[in-house]
DNA sequence: CCTTTATTTTTTTTT
DNA sequence: AAAATAAAGG
């Protein structure tokens, strides 16, 4: 290959980047700088240049999404499959490595990993046979916190012990959930990467080998590390292997799962001799949209500081759209897809970002009523659906009878008559006997332990994954899903399901044969071979790409729609035009997030993304209303609407077409005459409205929530900081 | 033991 | 408002 091909058109950032020769590097990419650009030619510059061996490379990535793209990427320069390579998502890469060595990791062959539904399920049997109350412990806090040591890389006889009831039997449950696991060979995702750190710990030799095997490391989006993978890459580096870490501190924004920002402050104290790059050029989007960005990011304190500037045009002004309600506002965001493809645009050039997943409703109808093809990311995932998940609970069966989450999973779908009385007699016997809950099944029927009903439904349960299993090994791996989901009853169990919800779910179970036919078990590494184990049938290497991939690239890939998605899995994508949706306080900054400092500014990043985003043309609207919960919130426009500087938006005027309603218009700084709802109410407060409370003093009313007894108010205190009162309570005295 | 109906809870982001 | 859970009815 031409070396000039991989530098000549690189800024002198990007071309250090590439061709560094310095130990180690940290390369602060801000967004739009061509970030993965340079971490694929840097690889092909070890592997062309340098003369590294493909297999000495480890490329880490967060999302399969980025994975899937570098791969892409690399094929293209390289001409060559990217499949045996190391490159991967920290979870992917860390599995795959316990696959290989599950004899040194302490795990059985076929540990089977748990994606966070089966893990909050295990958490509650856990709680319910030792007796936790489940009211007092809400069992969500309690995986939380198991997922919050996780990635701290603390098991729990890591936990400092405390006298405080609630800590200890958080400790207690975590103990517990552990013994379970490894008694059951479950894996969650935070085990993957703790278990994955545990391996290098506890085999040197093997550690060395893979030190000795690895020449580079590289880390996108190194920002979003959490302790336990940052621990993991410095383990496995030694101080043999290259690392290039790439990433940008003002884009990080998984802190909520235990991502330490700290992390790129502490590589240059970790690798000695690491060279620093700053990439600054954006070459994405235009003057006035990365100016926005810039203003918005820049109230932000403790930045590791960064210039971002383009070369590229002004660019046409941010529009602002401010809708009266939810309903409006998708109404607005369809007619701009509509324009956009009019003038010829691909729809798939245009995405609609939004903060949380609940925001999507609203926008999908109004696209649907328009007939407006579009397409959603996320949300819920494909392999967690539960008529998908029943399906893949058969399918692990048919290769392992003895998993009991399976079996508790289908030993009644469809229902066969086997109820709860029944499951817990069998799961006592299991338990006594120290058997599998399969085994249990045969045990208790042979033993006549069970009623006459529940003993020949019990049976027939056991049959019929006997007779779907039988002769599988003559068939493809597409034949067994389908044969399963014919068989199992499935099918014809969700047909009767009322309204269109069955039919959906029996599109599904349609798409997972397909999903099967389109599985291509040479992607995988075949991992047994190399450790001269049996090697792993493609059902079971289907099984285990179900659970760490969220399978959204399923359907309809090819037809030209509009992108919709939050804002998190909108990181690392680029769209000419960018739709920013509900810029409201309370929504975006999330109300979860916004009375700490720390999570506001994660926000402000999280708004910074969103903003970089977008190449040509920048959307945002907001609600002044938004149906949430059943419940009718008013509300003002997002903080980082206002930073951004004025001259860079245009008001977007309301079509006189839509009348809307003076009922629904909050006026921010007036005394409330509007509102005929909050008139009702007798509400004695506007927006902006000045009041004083007997506790904590003057302030400010800033926001909304609910109506009659339940209406709270929001008041930023002048000393008492932000709080919300319920105003029946309250006793505001108006100013 | 299954299905229907009433009640309660949940409302951020994801590998 | 929707989903999950609990209780009642068949």
């Amino acid at each position: 290959m031409d070396i000039s091909l991989l530098v000549d058109q690189l800024n002198d950032g990007q071309r250090n980047a590439v061709a560094a020769s310095s130990p180690h590097q940290l390369v602060l990419a801000g967004a739009g700088s061509g970030k993965t650009r340079v971490l694929v030619h840097r690889i092909a510059w070890l592997l062309e240049v340098e003369g590294v061996s493909p297999f000495a490379v480890m490329a880490v990535t967060f999302t399969n999404k980025a994975a899937k793209e570098m791969k892409g990427r690399l094929e293209e320069l390289l001409n060559v499959p990217a499949n045996g390579m190391w490159v991967g998502t920290f979870h992917g890469l860390a599995h795959r490595f316990l696959k290989l060595h599950w004899r040194e990791a302490g795990l059985p062959q076929h540990f089977q990993i748990l994606d966070s539904d089966d893990q909050l399920r295990l958490v509650k049997r856990v709680m319910r046979e030792n007796n936790v109350d489940d009211s007092r412990y809400p069992p969500k806090q309690i995986q939380w916190f198991i997922n919050e040591q996780k990635d701290e890389g603390r098991r729990a006889a890591h936990v400092m012990p405390s006298s405080d009831p609630f800590a200890k039997t958080l400790r207690e449950v975590y103990y517990l959930y552990e013994q379970i696991c490894q008694q059951n060979g479950l894996v969650d995702f935070g085990e993957i990467l703790l278990r994955a750190h545990e391996l290098w710990l506890e085999n040197p030799d093997l550690l060395a080998h893979y030190q000795q095997r690895f020449r580079n490391i590289l880390v996108d989006e190194f920002q979003d590390t959490n302790n336990i993978q940052y621990a993991w890459i410095r383990l496995l580096a030694g101080n043999k292997v290259s690392v290039m870490a790439v990433g940008d501190d003002d884009q990080s924004i998984y802190g909520w799962r235990g991502a330490n920002i700290g992390n790129i402050r502490d590589f240059q104290q970790d690798f000695p001799g690491a060279e620093l790059i700053k990439l600054e050029q954006n070459y994405r989007s235009t003057k006035t949209i990365l100016a926005a960005a810039n203003a918005v990011i820049s109230n932000n304190s403790g930045r590791l500081g960064k210039n971002l500037f383009t070369d590229g045009a002004e660019g046409e002004p941010i529009r602002l759209y401010s809708a009266f309600n939810e309903q409006d506002e998708a109404r607005y965001i369809a007619d701009q897809v509509d324009n956009w493809a009019k003038e010829g645009n691909a729809r798939a050039d245009m995405a609609i970002l939004y903060r949380s997943n609940a925001q999507s409703r609203t926008l999908e109808e109004a696209l649907l009523r328009a007939g407006i093809p579009y397409r959603i990311y996320g949300g819920q995932r494909f392999y967690e659906r539960l008529e998908i998940k029943n399906a893949l609970a058969y399918l692990r069966l048919l290769l392992n009878r003895d998993d009991d989450g399976s079996v508790e999973r289908v030993i009644n779908v469809p229902a066969r008559a086997i109820g709860e009385k029944t499951v817990d007699i069998l799961r006592s016997f299991a338990r006594d006997q120290g058997c599998s809950l399969w085994k249990s099944c045969e045990l208790a029927i042979a033993n006549n332990a069970l009623p006459k009903r529940a003993t020949s439904s019990v049976q027939s349960f056991l049959d019929l994954v006997d007779e779907m299993s039988a002769g599988i090994e003559e068939l493809e791996l597409q034949e067994i899903v389908s044969h399963v989901i014919e068989n199992s009853g499935l099918i014809e169990h969700h047909k009767k399901e009322k309204g269109e919800k069955g039919q959906a779910r029996v599109d599904n179970l349609e798409e997972l044969v397909n999903a099967a036919r389109q599985f291509d078990a040479d992607e995988e590494p075949d991992l047994a071979e190399e450790d001269g184990d049996q090697p792993l049938s493609e059902l079971a290497q289907f099984l285990d790409r179900a659970a760490l991939d969220a399978g959204d690239g399923q359907a309809d890939e090819y037809e030209d729609a509009v992108q919709l998605m939050t804002l998190h899995s909108a990181k690392g994508l680029e769209f000419p035009q960018v739709v920013l949706a509900g810029l409201e306080e309370g929504l975006f900054p999330h109300k979860m997030s916004m009375d700490e400092a720390e999570g506001l500014e994660e926000e402000r990043r999280l708004a910074y993304v969103g903003i970089t985003r977008a190449m040509d043309q920048l959307i945002i609207t907001h609600a002044e209303s938004r149906r949430l919960y059943g419940q009718e919130n008013f509300s003002t426009p997002s903080r980082f609407i206002r930073e951004i500087p004025s001259e860079y938006i245009s008001e977007v005027r309301l079509k006189n077409t839509v009348s809307r309603p003076l009922s629904a218009r909050p006026k921010l700084g007036g005394a409330i005459t509007t509102g005929r709802k909050l008139l009702d109410d007798s509400l004695p407060y506007g927006l902006g409205q000045r009041v004083l409370h007997a506790m904590f003093g003057e302030g400010t009313v800033v926001q909304f929530e609910g109506q009659g007894n339940g209406l709270r108010v929001q008041v930023n205190f002048d000393d008492a900081g932000s709080k919300w009162l319920v105003v029946s309570f309250a006793k505001l005295e108006a100013l």
